[in-house]
DNA sequence: AATCCGGGGCA
DNA sequence: TGCCCAGGATT
Protein backbone atom coordinates (compact mmCIF):
# COMPACT_ATOMS: atom_id res chain seq x y z
CA UNK A 1 0.00 0.00 0.00
CA UNK A 2 1.54 2.91 -1.52
CA UNK A 3 -0.08 5.62 0.68
CA UNK A 4 0.23 3.94 4.07
CA UNK A 5 2.23 6.66 5.92
CA UNK A 6 0.04 9.23 4.80
CA UNK A 7 -3.25 7.77 5.43
CA UNK A 8 -2.54 6.94 9.30
CA UNK A 9 -0.85 10.58 9.22
CA UNK A 10 -3.55 12.42 7.59
CA UNK A 11 -6.56 9.90 10.12
CA UNK A 12 -4.26 10.50 13.46
CA UNK A 13 -4.36 14.45 12.49
CA UNK A 14 -8.17 13.87 11.74
CA UNK A 15 -8.74 11.95 14.94
CA UNK A 16 -7.25 14.32 17.29
CA UNK A 17 -9.09 17.32 16.06
CA UNK A 18 -12.58 15.76 15.35
CA UNK A 19 -13.09 12.03 16.92
CA UNK A 20 -13.89 11.76 20.41
CA UNK A 21 -11.92 11.47 22.99
CA UNK A 22 -14.39 11.89 25.82
CA UNK A 23 -16.60 9.19 26.05
CA UNK A 24 -17.23 7.37 29.23
CA UNK A 25 -15.02 4.76 28.42
CA UNK A 26 -12.29 6.99 27.54
CA UNK A 27 -11.49 8.78 30.82
CA UNK A 28 -9.94 6.98 33.38
CA UNK A 29 -9.60 4.46 30.83
CA UNK A 30 -8.66 0.87 31.83
CA UNK A 31 -8.55 -2.83 30.36
CA UNK A 32 -12.04 -3.17 31.73
CA UNK A 33 -13.99 -0.46 30.34
CA UNK A 34 -12.32 -1.15 27.10
CA UNK A 35 -13.05 -4.34 27.36
CA UNK A 36 -16.91 -3.73 28.21
CA UNK A 37 -16.94 -1.05 25.74
CA UNK A 38 -16.13 -2.98 23.12
CA UNK A 39 -18.32 -5.36 23.68
CA UNK A 40 -21.60 -3.57 24.28
CA UNK A 41 -20.50 -1.70 20.67
CA UNK A 42 -19.90 -4.61 18.66
CA UNK A 43 -23.77 -4.43 18.66
CA UNK A 44 -25.08 -1.21 19.22
CA UNK A 45 -24.31 2.36 18.28
CA UNK A 46 -22.49 4.79 20.27
CA UNK A 47 -25.01 6.46 22.16
CA UNK A 48 -27.71 3.86 22.99
CA UNK A 49 -24.52 2.28 25.16
CA UNK A 50 -23.66 5.27 26.75
CA UNK A 51 -26.26 4.96 29.34
CA UNK A 52 -25.69 0.92 29.49
CA UNK A 53 -22.37 1.55 29.87
CA UNK A 54 -22.80 3.94 32.68
CA UNK A 55 -25.00 1.38 34.69
CA UNK A 56 -22.80 -1.63 34.51
CA UNK A 57 -19.95 0.38 35.33
CA UNK A 58 -21.54 2.06 38.72
CA UNK A 59 -23.27 -1.40 39.23
CA UNK A 60 -19.55 -3.06 38.66
CA UNK A 61 -17.17 -1.06 38.96
CA UNK A 62 -14.00 -3.88 38.32
CA UNK A 63 -13.64 -6.90 36.91
CA UNK A 64 -13.92 -8.71 40.95
CA UNK A 65 -17.23 -7.12 41.05
CA UNK A 66 -18.57 -8.32 37.68
CA UNK A 67 -17.55 -11.60 38.93
CA UNK A 68 -19.00 -12.21 42.21
CA UNK A 69 -21.93 -11.09 40.89
CA UNK A 70 -25.43 -13.46 39.75
CA UNK A 71 -26.02 -14.10 36.16
CA UNK A 72 -29.54 -12.81 36.68
CA UNK A 73 -28.17 -9.38 38.10
CA UNK A 74 -25.79 -9.20 34.79
CA UNK A 75 -28.65 -10.29 32.20
CA UNK A 76 -30.66 -7.65 34.17
CA UNK A 77 -28.58 -4.75 33.36
CA UNK A 78 -27.88 -5.56 29.55
CA UNK A 79 -31.61 -6.46 29.06
CA UNK A 80 -32.69 -4.33 25.89
CA UNK A 81 -29.00 -4.33 24.63
CA UNK A 82 -29.68 -8.08 22.80
CA UNK A 83 -27.24 -10.32 21.84
CA UNK A 84 -27.44 -12.11 25.54
CA UNK A 85 -24.74 -14.05 25.25
CA UNK A 86 -22.22 -11.73 25.01
CA UNK A 87 -23.55 -10.61 28.94
CA UNK A 88 -23.50 -14.59 29.57
CA UNK A 89 -19.59 -14.46 27.79
CA UNK A 90 -18.82 -11.59 29.55
CA UNK A 91 -19.53 -12.77 32.73
CA UNK A 92 -17.66 -15.70 32.42
CA UNK A 93 -14.52 -13.88 31.25
CA UNK A 94 -14.79 -12.03 34.19
CA UNK A 95 -14.44 -15.51 36.53
CA UNK A 96 -11.79 -17.07 34.13
CA UNK A 97 -9.83 -13.83 34.69
CA UNK A 98 -10.09 -13.79 38.53
CA UNK A 99 -9.27 -17.62 38.52
CA UNK A 100 -6.77 -17.69 36.09
CA UNK A 101 -4.76 -13.86 36.06
CA UNK A 102 -5.44 -13.29 39.87
CA UNK A 103 -7.76 -10.74 38.46
CA UNK A 104 -5.48 -8.38 36.82
CA UNK A 105 -6.49 -8.24 33.11
CA UNK A 106 -4.32 -10.10 31.05
CA UNK A 107 -1.60 -7.98 28.72
CA UNK A 108 -0.82 -10.87 26.40
CA UNK A 109 -2.91 -11.39 22.90
CA UNK A 110 -2.97 -15.12 23.36
CA UNK A 111 -4.63 -14.79 26.56
CA UNK A 112 -7.05 -12.29 25.90
CA UNK A 113 -8.41 -13.57 22.46
CA UNK A 114 -8.44 -16.75 24.73
CA UNK A 115 -11.36 -15.10 26.73
CA UNK A 116 -14.85 -16.02 26.12
CA UNK A 117 -16.47 -12.99 23.55
CA UNK A 118 -13.37 -11.90 22.49
CA UNK A 119 -12.11 -12.32 19.03
CA UNK A 120 -9.33 -10.65 17.19
CA UNK A 121 -10.79 -7.71 16.49
CA UNK A 122 -11.65 -7.05 20.09
CA UNK A 123 -8.77 -8.13 21.56
CA UNK A 124 -6.92 -5.30 18.93
CA UNK A 125 -9.22 -2.82 20.17
CA UNK A 126 -8.15 -3.69 24.03
CA UNK A 127 -4.76 -3.86 23.31
CA UNK A 128 -4.21 -1.06 21.25
CA UNK A 129 -6.29 1.38 23.34
CA UNK A 130 -5.95 0.37 26.74
CA UNK A 131 -2.74 -1.47 26.95
CA UNK A 132 -0.34 0.40 24.67
CA UNK A 133 0.33 -2.49 21.91
CA UNK A 134 0.89 -2.45 18.26
CA UNK A 135 -2.43 -4.39 17.26
CA UNK A 136 -5.24 -3.42 14.57
CA UNK A 137 -8.50 -3.72 14.85
CA UNK A 138 -11.46 -4.41 12.29
CA UNK A 139 -14.81 -3.99 13.23
CA UNK A 140 -17.57 -2.63 11.19
CA UNK A 141 -16.35 0.89 10.46
CA UNK A 142 -13.07 -0.13 9.85
CA UNK A 143 -14.29 -2.18 7.40
CA UNK A 144 -16.41 0.34 5.72
CA UNK A 145 -13.50 2.78 5.56
CA UNK A 146 -10.93 0.40 4.32
CA UNK A 147 -13.14 -1.06 1.63
CA UNK A 148 -14.11 1.97 0.10
CA UNK A 149 -10.38 3.62 -0.14
CA UNK A 150 -8.85 0.75 -1.41
CA UNK A 151 -11.89 -0.47 -3.44
CA UNK A 152 -12.08 -4.02 -2.12
CA UNK A 153 -15.10 -5.49 -3.58
CA UNK A 154 -16.91 -8.42 -1.94
CA UNK A 155 -19.01 -9.14 0.92
CA UNK A 156 -16.61 -8.51 4.34
CA UNK A 157 -18.44 -12.02 5.48
CA UNK A 158 -16.42 -13.83 2.87
CA UNK A 159 -12.85 -15.10 4.43
CA UNK A 160 -10.91 -13.97 1.22
CA UNK A 161 -12.73 -10.32 1.10
CA UNK A 162 -12.44 -10.34 5.18
CA UNK A 163 -8.57 -11.41 4.84
CA UNK A 164 -8.06 -8.45 2.36
CA UNK A 165 -9.20 -6.43 4.56
CA UNK A 166 -6.74 -7.76 7.92
CA UNK A 167 -4.58 -7.30 5.40
CA UNK A 168 -4.64 -3.58 4.94
CA UNK A 169 -5.49 -3.13 8.30
CA UNK A 170 -1.97 -4.55 9.27
CA UNK A 171 -0.04 -2.59 6.69
CA UNK A 172 -1.73 0.67 7.68
CA UNK A 173 -1.93 0.77 11.07
CA UNK A 174 1.59 2.83 12.54
CA UNK A 175 3.86 1.65 14.56
CA UNK A 176 3.24 4.45 17.04
CA UNK A 177 0.27 6.14 16.86
CA UNK A 178 -1.84 3.22 16.81
CA UNK A 179 -4.30 4.20 19.59
CA UNK A 180 -5.33 7.39 17.77
CA UNK A 181 -5.25 5.55 14.35
CA UNK A 182 -7.96 2.64 15.37
CA UNK A 183 -9.90 5.44 17.24
CA UNK A 184 -10.21 6.92 14.12
CA UNK A 185 -10.63 4.45 12.10
CA UNK A 186 -13.58 3.49 14.10
CA UNK A 187 -14.84 7.60 14.77
CA UNK A 188 -14.35 8.01 10.94
CA UNK A 189 -16.46 5.41 9.77
CA UNK A 190 -19.59 6.34 12.21
CA UNK A 191 -19.25 9.94 11.35
CA UNK A 192 -18.11 11.18 7.75
CA UNK A 193 -17.66 7.62 6.60
CA UNK A 194 -21.62 6.28 7.21
CA UNK A 195 -22.95 3.96 5.45
CA UNK A 196 -25.39 6.35 3.49
CA UNK A 197 -24.41 9.32 2.35
CA UNK A 198 -20.82 9.61 2.85
CA UNK A 199 -20.17 13.34 3.39
CA UNK A 200 -16.54 12.78 1.36
CA UNK A 201 -15.83 16.04 1.09
CA UNK A 202 -15.28 17.07 5.24
CA UNK A 203 -12.83 13.56 4.20
CA UNK A 204 -8.91 13.58 5.24
CA UNK A 205 -8.93 10.49 2.81
CA UNK A 206 -10.88 11.57 0.35
CA UNK A 207 -8.10 12.85 -2.02
CA UNK A 208 -6.62 8.94 -2.43
CA UNK A 209 -10.19 6.92 -1.37
CA UNK A 210 -10.77 4.96 -4.78
CA UNK A 211 -14.46 4.95 -4.16
CA UNK A 212 -14.89 8.93 -3.41
CA UNK A 213 -12.62 9.54 -6.83
CA UNK A 214 -15.38 6.48 -8.99
CA UNK A 215 -18.33 7.95 -7.04
CA UNK A 216 -19.17 4.65 -6.47
CA UNK A 217 -19.02 4.57 -2.32
CA UNK A 218 -22.49 2.95 -2.02
CA UNK A 219 -20.91 -0.06 -3.23
CA UNK A 220 -18.69 -0.49 -0.45
CA UNK A 221 -18.31 -3.04 1.38
CA UNK A 222 -19.94 -5.44 -0.39
CA UNK A 223 -23.73 -6.28 0.64
CA UNK A 224 -24.66 -9.50 2.54
CA UNK A 225 -26.65 -11.81 0.31
CA UNK A 226 -30.38 -11.82 1.12
CA UNK A 227 -32.59 -14.34 1.77
CA UNK A 228 -36.50 -14.70 2.26
CA UNK A 229 -36.85 -15.24 6.17
CA UNK A 230 -39.65 -17.41 7.89
CA UNK A 231 -42.40 -15.52 9.69
CA UNK A 232 -43.02 -17.60 13.24
CA UNK A 233 -45.93 -17.10 15.61
CA UNK A 234 -46.32 -17.68 19.48
CA UNK A 235 -48.34 -17.01 21.70
CA UNK A 236 -47.89 -15.41 25.17
CA UNK A 237 -49.85 -16.07 28.40
CA UNK A 238 -49.30 -13.74 30.85
CA UNK A 239 -50.72 -14.92 34.52
CA UNK A 240 -51.33 -12.08 36.65
CA UNK A 241 -52.43 -12.35 40.72
CA UNK A 242 -52.71 -8.82 42.11
CA UNK A 243 -49.44 -7.23 41.66
CA UNK A 244 -47.41 -10.41 40.52
CA UNK A 245 -46.88 -11.81 37.21
CA UNK A 246 -45.85 -15.64 36.20
CA UNK A 247 -42.33 -15.99 34.57
CA UNK A 248 -39.94 -18.94 33.64
CA UNK A 249 -36.41 -17.95 32.67
CA UNK A 250 -35.47 -19.60 29.69
CA UNK A 251 -32.85 -22.35 28.31
CA UNK A 252 -29.10 -20.62 29.00
CA UNK A 253 -28.79 -21.15 25.36
CA UNK A 254 -30.82 -20.03 22.11
CA UNK A 255 -32.68 -17.49 21.90
CA UNK A 256 -33.03 -14.71 24.89
CA UNK A 257 -30.95 -17.79 26.34
CA UNK A 258 -31.36 -17.28 30.04
CA UNK A 259 -33.80 -14.27 30.09
CA UNK A 260 -36.91 -14.61 32.33
CA UNK A 261 -40.50 -14.96 29.53
CA UNK A 262 -43.94 -15.78 29.73
CA UNK A 263 -45.62 -18.82 28.88
CA UNK A 264 -45.30 -19.90 25.27
CA UNK A 265 -46.88 -21.69 22.77
CA UNK A 266 -46.91 -22.39 19.75
CA UNK A 267 -50.61 -22.29 18.99
CA UNK A 268 -53.46 -20.71 20.73
CA UNK A 269 -55.12 -24.60 20.55
CA UNK A 270 -51.79 -25.59 22.74
CA UNK A 271 -52.27 -22.33 25.18
CA UNK A 272 -55.82 -23.41 25.60
CA UNK A 273 -55.26 -26.81 26.20
CA UNK A 274 -52.79 -25.81 28.90
CA UNK A 275 -55.31 -23.52 30.90
CA UNK A 276 -57.86 -26.46 30.41
CA UNK A 277 -55.34 -28.73 32.24
CA UNK A 278 -54.66 -25.62 35.00
CA UNK A 279 -58.11 -25.25 35.48
CA UNK A 280 -57.85 -22.13 34.13
CA UNK A 281 -60.38 -21.99 30.92
CA UNK A 282 -63.16 -20.37 31.98
CA UNK A 283 -61.19 -17.75 33.58
CA UNK A 284 -61.95 -14.02 31.74
CA UNK A 285 -59.22 -13.91 29.01
CA UNK A 286 -58.09 -10.27 28.12
CA UNK A 287 -56.66 -10.47 24.66
CA UNK A 288 -53.35 -7.65 24.22
CA UNK A 289 -52.43 -6.25 21.13
CA UNK A 290 -50.35 -8.17 18.97
CA UNK A 291 -47.56 -7.17 17.83
CA UNK A 292 -44.30 -8.34 15.28
CA UNK A 293 -40.72 -8.65 16.60
CA UNK A 294 -37.89 -9.10 14.28
CA UNK A 295 -34.74 -11.18 14.38
CA UNK A 296 -32.44 -11.19 11.82
CA UNK A 297 -33.50 -14.63 10.92
CA UNK A 298 -37.27 -14.43 11.23
CA UNK A 299 -39.95 -12.60 12.15
CA UNK A 300 -41.87 -13.82 15.45
CA UNK A 301 -45.51 -12.57 16.11
CA UNK A 302 -46.17 -12.36 19.64
CA UNK A 303 -49.72 -12.67 20.38
CA UNK A 304 -50.30 -12.13 24.25
CA UNK A 305 -53.37 -12.87 26.55
CA UNK A 306 -53.97 -11.86 30.07
CA UNK A 307 -55.42 -13.75 32.71
CA UNK A 308 -55.98 -12.27 36.49
CA UNK A 309 -56.11 -15.07 39.00
CA UNK A 310 -57.84 -14.82 41.72
CA UNK A 311 -56.09 -17.55 43.46
CA UNK A 312 -52.67 -19.30 42.88
CA UNK A 313 -53.68 -22.65 40.93
CA UNK A 314 -50.88 -25.29 42.56
CA UNK A 315 -49.65 -26.87 39.49
CA UNK A 316 -48.29 -23.47 38.18
CA UNK A 317 -46.21 -23.16 41.26
CA UNK A 318 -44.22 -25.91 40.94
CA UNK A 319 -42.34 -25.44 37.73
CA UNK A 320 -39.25 -25.48 38.45
CA UNK A 321 -37.48 -22.50 36.45
CA UNK A 322 -40.63 -20.02 37.12
CA UNK A 323 -41.55 -17.29 39.59
CA UNK A 324 -44.05 -14.71 40.45
CA UNK A 325 -42.72 -11.23 40.49
CA UNK A 326 -43.38 -7.81 40.63
CA UNK A 327 -44.85 -5.87 37.68
CA UNK A 328 -43.86 -2.06 39.31
CA UNK A 329 -40.83 -2.79 40.01
CA UNK A 330 -39.74 -4.26 37.36
CA UNK A 331 -37.85 -7.67 38.48
CA UNK A 332 -34.16 -7.38 38.38
CA UNK A 333 -33.60 -10.30 36.37
CA UNK A 334 -32.64 -10.38 32.08
CA UNK A 335 -35.36 -9.26 30.32
CA UNK A 336 -36.05 -9.50 26.36
CA UNK A 337 -37.21 -6.28 25.14
CA UNK A 338 -41.11 -7.53 24.46
CA UNK A 339 -41.13 -8.79 27.81
CA UNK A 340 -39.81 -5.69 29.54
CA UNK A 341 -42.52 -4.05 27.45
CA UNK A 342 -45.64 -6.29 28.32
CA UNK A 343 -44.06 -5.68 31.57
CA UNK A 344 -44.94 -2.11 31.43
CA UNK A 345 -48.31 -2.05 29.93
CA UNK A 346 -49.29 -4.35 33.13
CA UNK A 347 -47.80 -1.54 35.60
CA UNK A 348 -50.12 0.74 33.48
CA UNK A 349 -53.16 -0.99 33.03
CA UNK A 350 -52.87 -2.37 36.81
CA UNK A 351 -52.35 0.60 39.32
CA UNK A 352 -51.72 -0.20 42.57
C1' DA B 1 -38.59 -2.94 4.89
C1' DA B 2 -33.76 -3.29 4.61
C1' DT B 3 -29.48 -3.03 6.81
C1' DC B 4 -25.96 -3.63 10.22
C1' DC B 5 -22.98 -6.38 13.47
C1' DG B 6 -18.04 -9.65 16.13
C1' DG B 7 -17.96 -13.92 17.95
C1' DG B 8 -19.65 -18.72 19.24
C1' DG B 9 -20.94 -23.17 17.84
C1' DC B 10 -21.82 -26.93 15.00
C1' DA B 11 -21.75 -29.89 10.74
C1' DT C 1 -13.81 -24.29 7.38
C1' DG C 2 -18.18 -22.60 6.08
C1' DC C 3 -22.40 -21.86 7.45
C1' DC C 4 -26.00 -20.55 10.87
C1' DC C 5 -27.33 -18.07 15.06
C1' DA C 6 -28.47 -13.95 17.57
C1' DG C 7 -31.92 -8.70 19.00
C1' DG C 8 -32.43 -4.34 18.66
C1' DA C 9 -31.66 0.32 16.51
C1' DT C 10 -31.21 3.08 12.60
C1' DT C 11 -32.11 4.52 8.04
Amino acid sequence: MQYATWFAEQLVHWQRQHGRNNLPWQVQKSPYKTWLSEVMLQQTQVATVIPYFERFVQRFPDIQSLAQAPIDEVLHLWTGLGYYARARNLHKAAVEIVIAHAGQFPTDFEQIVALPGIGRSTAGAILSLALGQHYPILDGNCKRVLARFAGIAGWPGQKQVEQQLWQLAEQLTPADTFAEFNQGMMDLGASLCSRSKPRCAECPLQRHCLAALQGDQALYPGKKPKKTIPEKQSFWLLLQHQQQVYMLQRPASGLWGGLFGFLEFNSAELRDEYLALQGLAAMPQHELAGFRHTFSHFHLWIQPILLKLERLPAMVQEQSTATWFTIDPIPEVGLSAPAKQLLQQLAVYSPD
